[in-house]
DNA sequence: CTGAAAGCGCTAACAC
DNA sequence: GTGTTAGCGCTTTCAG
């Protein structure tokens, strides 16, 4: 393994050098640092990156806080992450907070503590005051996505306006008799959506004049099967039933389809079905949808870090931005069917 | 943040002990370990992870090298050893190369090259013998899943004997007219596996005396909206239509399940399908399928590693470890029709 | 079983 | 613009 000190030699300069000339870091004269970098690729020297952190107290890392793998909006965040921190040379560590709590106080002393980051990316966890307090006596910058940490900066959609949107939609077309099938109590202790979808459906209907009735609602756990079973419960009262589910997540509402199809109806002309998300499989089944990115969030989660971690001349943003949304409208809703 | 020295003083020893008393190489009195753990619990001191690692030259820490992110097997391998990394106190630096190709070269620039980490899971990745032969060289373990790398222990299904089964299953059921839906090619670059379940699929009705039609194959993406479109293709031919579908994942199961309800065929009356993997939803489809366990691969990888890492007592075992497949029939297969 | 001390490979003042 | 040099915070011989 070739040293800094053998790149010096053979490019015949010192070791000081070439630290500046291949980090960028103060200057270096063009002629020295073209022979910096050509002894260096001779002889495939690349920084130790521990020497580096070490000596500089940085570590071009960043730490990812995430509850989940195998679902379409987590795996999308850990995406457009991973990929805006490679093209700035930062590496990635993954802490999945799947399974048992224990493994979370774990996280926590693993590389809080071990200060192998410069900074964390947390998504849909709600961290404790302690642990935010913790990170922020390290100095090390703390970025949330889709769940919103009290006191920091937090990159989340409005769920209460998609959830309204998705609902207005439905008003619109002309339906009353309007369900939801929200997330389950147990979705809602790290991160609030389930809650806020539910308040924007209501907020919609109140402020159409439409009744909200508890039997037009249902909860389930995120998923397609989750969904089904949901919708066929609401389908399933003989008379008066909805004619429009709004489903808090693609992946329910897809559920949502296959349950009404399994019931001997149509979508879209007995039942309309929107959700929330546009899946990878929303326009396979033609949901309509309120479409957010979450590829973005990831991305832009990286943007917020970097600003802090390599002050540039972005002016801070406010807590907690807004990200965008947006409906897409497609097949699986319609007018109501006229009685 | 509280250095050892500061622990080895509270604690009455030198910084040697200490170090050695906190991470279990050498022997240390009961009495002084002890001790040094008080006081570093006390300080809230946790080792630096940069500065043990230029120190012994060790990261703990691991680099994982997959191809996607938001599909049910990558995440679950995925899964599965971030788990069983954390339990032993290993991180996990995430290389995701999905987008272009640039990207590759760039992340062997970056981990490889950094030292960052102590050895490497490639997922589904055919390493070039140059990169192998740079781990290697390097002294970094290197363990490969699901799909073989030359030269390099490698957990992987027996991808000819999985699809061999499952077409066996329909054989068994009386199914003659049996159509495949493999992977495009273009998925066959990184890793063989569409190729080695067609040629299972081939091999099983050779034996069983059936000819391997041509018009009964068709490719698709490994999604369910691919397998549906390959479906309907397979399906359209007015006579003699396959009245058994293979597909060689369980997303395009699942496509080609709904293609045929699309048609105004049942499943299994009229078209029987299986599939592969196991996935979250094939259940939920009562899809028949060969099932793998990637969770399990995963773990088994680290398992591979840490015996190479921390040397124990285990032998060595074998270069290719083949890994427990096992058919889940549920109702998605059946007797062909009696025409 | 424990302590002293020499680095691990780089970066960042500080001088020039 | 470039060189000198003192650490970064730990691990690990080597003595004892």
């Amino acid at each position: 393994m070739a040293g800094i000190e053998e790149v010096a030699k053979l490019a015949g300069v010192s070791t000081a050098t070439v630290s500046r000339a291949l980090s960028g870091r103060g200057h270096v004269s063009p002629a020295s640092k073209a022979k910096v970098e050509e002894a260096a690729a001779l002889l495939g020297y690349v920084v130790s990156s521990n020497a580096s952190s070490l000596a500089s107290g940085r570590t071009r890392n960043v730490g990812v806080v995430i509850p989940f793998l195998n679902r379409w909006f987590f795996s999308s965040v850990l995406e457009g992450a991973q990929q805006a921190l490679l093209r700035r040379g930062y590496d990635l560590t993954l802490y999945n907070l799947s399974g048992d709590g224990r493994e979370r106080a774990s996280v926590f002393e693993h590389f809080l503590l071990r200060q192998r980051v410069d900074a964390v990316i947390a998504v849909s966890l709600e961290l404790t005051e302690h642990e935010v307090r913790r990170l922020h006596d390290l100095g090390k910058p703390l970025v949330g996505v889709g769940g919103p940490i009290p006191g920091v900066r937090t990159l989340t959609i409005d769920d209460v306006a998609v959830a309204r949107l998705a609902t207005e939609h439905l008003l619109g077309l002309g339906h009353r008799r309007i369900a939801h099938i929200g997330g389950d109590l147990e979705f809602d202790l790290d991160f609030h959506l389930p809650t806020n979808r539910r308040l924007g459906y209501e907020a919609a209907m109140r402020e159409a004049g439409v009744e909200v009735e508890p039997r037009f609602f249902a909860s389930a756990d995120f998923t397609i099967r989750g969904g089904y079973h949901a919708a066929k419960q609401l389908l399933g009262v003989p008379h008066a039933r909805p004619t429009a589910i709004f489903a808090a997540s693609d992946e329910m509402a897809i559920g949502t389809i296959l349950a009404v199809r399994d019931l001997g109806l149509s979508v879209p002309r007995d039942v309309s079905v929107v959700g929330i998300d546009d899946h990878d499989l929303a326009d396979f089944f033609g949901l309509t949808t309120v479409a957010q990115f979450p590829r973005v969030q990831g991305e832009q989660a990286v943007e917020v870090l970097m600003d802090e971690l390599e002050p540039g001349l972005r002016p801070p943003e406010p807590e907690a931005t807004p990200l965008p949304y947006e409906l897409r409208v497609r097949s699986s809703t319609a007018t109501p069917p006229s009685e």
